[in-house]
Formats: structure tokens, sequence, C-alpha cells
DNA sequence: ATTGTATTGCAACTCAATTGCGTTAGCGAC
DNA sequence: GTCGCTAACGCAATTGAGTTGCAATACAAT
């Protein structure tokens, strides 16, 4: 068990973060959830339920903080205002999402966009190559398109 | 002055919006700053002190609501967490920007894009015309990348 | 072990945005 | 025109995510 929690240890030190209960504690739980998004309040209950111990909300809150400022979290703001954290994805994967104004519904365009894949896909690459060059790191790209959804338009009447 | 106005008014009626003297008033100050955005407190400064009887703080919130379910704004959540809004633009004007985690400094990547400025173009393009296809409208494509930038990630210390 | 500083936890607070509800005013029908 | 239905208004009170102040605690470097 404490062998288990090493790779942790070693990721905050390495990015000068003490390693302290909480923030093992919340940085092991991104760890073993990749490519999921967590709210504070989704990650409040889950590390709740999880440890028996309730996690003090400001701490939570100050913890996440730290990981996302040196690069362990990638944060993202969602179409209702609320912030979703993930662990920072190793591979680049252009999540291109339509967010509709009307119904506030965010969903995946993967049918639509299956013909420019590749230029979306290459754009990010470069774009990712030009920034780590200037000094940039741990980055994520992200392909959004806003307007009003099929059946919102129709619908007409909010 | 009236005959000003109506291309509003018709704008209004056209997606079903009622011709009052608030929905005019906003509306037609987007439409005379198109690619600016506005929050609701910053939209509400300036009406204001541009007209000298205050309009309802809810009563904004409302319409410019109203305005972007209909398609006629665009709105974007910023990093800030507050909601700005901007006349829905006619052409597409892709604007890949860079988030700063730790600063949540937002700026332009037009430098270190310009090699696939081409790609994106093409991609947002693309991605439009086979959503218009599909009965979706009024849309608006954002190209954002989320990192660290070169000043945060070296000055490492928070 | 000692000490300086990062981190914690609690309460109180901020601020964008929302809700309830009684009143007002568009707009279509007569 | 004016009647009546309903959208839109405006005020007060409320929500909810996130923040701040500060005393108490716990890392980690010496």
């Amino acid at each position: 068990m404490p062998q288990l929690l090493d790779p942790i240890h070693e990721l905050l030190t390495a990015h000068g973060l003490r390693r302290t209960h909480a923030s093992s504690l919340v940085l092991g739980w991104f760890l073993a959830h990749p490519d999921t998004t967590y709210t504070h309040a989704q990650l409040l209950s889950a590390l709740t339920e999880d440890q028996s111990q309730a996690l003090d909300k400001v701490t939570l809150y100050r913890v996440v903080d730290r990981l996302t400022q040196v690069g362990l979290l990638l944060c993202r703001v969602d179409a209702h205002r609320v912030r979703r954290f993930q662990a920072m994805p190793m591979s680049v994967h252009t999540i291109p999402h339509f967010e509709c104004q009307s119904c506030h519904r965010d969903s995946p365009l993967n049918d639509a966009l299956q013909a420019n894949a590749e230029d979306l896909e290459r754009a990010a690459q470069n774009a990712l190559v030009a920034l780590q060059a200037l000094g940039y790191q741990g980055y994520s790209v992200d392909f959004a398109v806003r307007g009003v959804c099929a059946a919102c338009s129709t619908g007409a009447r909010h």
C-alpha cells in the first residue's frame, strides 16, 4: 500500500507541492480516473464516500487549485459556469463539441466532423508543437462550436 | 430616427420577440458594436450611461437571454466564469486562444499558429457546413488551448 | 528536535445569476 | 379604437459556486 502511493508522492514533490493527506488523496483520485471530469462538488462527494472522513470544501478547492496551477490537472469552465477538472491527459485528443445556446446541451460532434477530423487533428498537433517550442507546457486542445441546435431552432418557442 | 430602428424591430419580430424598449435598446447596442464582447455588468453600465434611464438588472438578464436563445447573440463563458455576449458574427473567424491555468490570462495565438491557420480555417468551415446541413444554425467556432504559459512554468512558484 | 512556512479547517463573505410575484405593456382579434 | 391574452417588466429575496481571513496544524529542511 505505501509503495503504491509513491508515484503520487513523487509527482507532488516534483512539482514543488507538499505530500499532505488531502493532496495525495485528490491527485490519487484523478490518476485513478483518467479522462473523467469532476466538478468540485462531485469530487467532494466522491472522495467523502470513498474515504469515511470528510475533507473540507475549502481545502479541496485549494488543493485542486494547486494541482491545476502546476499543470497536473486540466480545468475548463462548462456551459453552466462550473469548473470541471480532469487529470492532464497524456495524449492530445481534440474533442469537438457543440454547445446549444437555447437548451444548453453540450454534445460531441464526432459524426458531423468525420470529414475534417484530420485537418483538426493536424491543426491541434501543430499548435501544440509550436507552443511547446515557446515554453508552454501541459496543454490540451478544445474545439467548440456554439449556436442553436436543430431541435431548438425548429421548435422555436423557448 | 424611427426609420433607423426598423431593422432592429424586424429582427425582433422575425425571431418571435416583442418590440419592447429594453429589447430594442439591447439589440441595437450589440448591432452597433459588432465583434465586441460584453458581460452583463459592462452592458448594464454602457446602456445606463448611454441612456439616462437605468434599465433593470433582471430585465437585462432576461432580454439578453432571449436574444441568445433565438441566435441573435453569441454567448461564451470566460476563464473567470463570467458570461460574455456579442452580436452573432456574420462570418466565421476562428480565434485560437490560449488559457493559462496558472495566471488565468487568455491570449490570442495568431503568431504561434501561422503555420496551420489554413487547416484550422478549413476544419471550421467544413464543420459549419456539415452542421448547417443537419439543421443547426447561427454558430461560431472556438479553438482553445489550455495549459500553463511559458512565464508561469518557468517562474514556478505561484 | 527546532523552526519557518505551507497547508488545513471553520466562519463569514462575494458576486454572478436566478426565482417569485404582482404590475405593465405588446399585439392580435374584434 | 378597445378588449383580452400573454409576454415582458421591475423589485425583493434567494441561490450557489467560489473566495477570504485567520488561528491552528503539519511538512520538511536545518
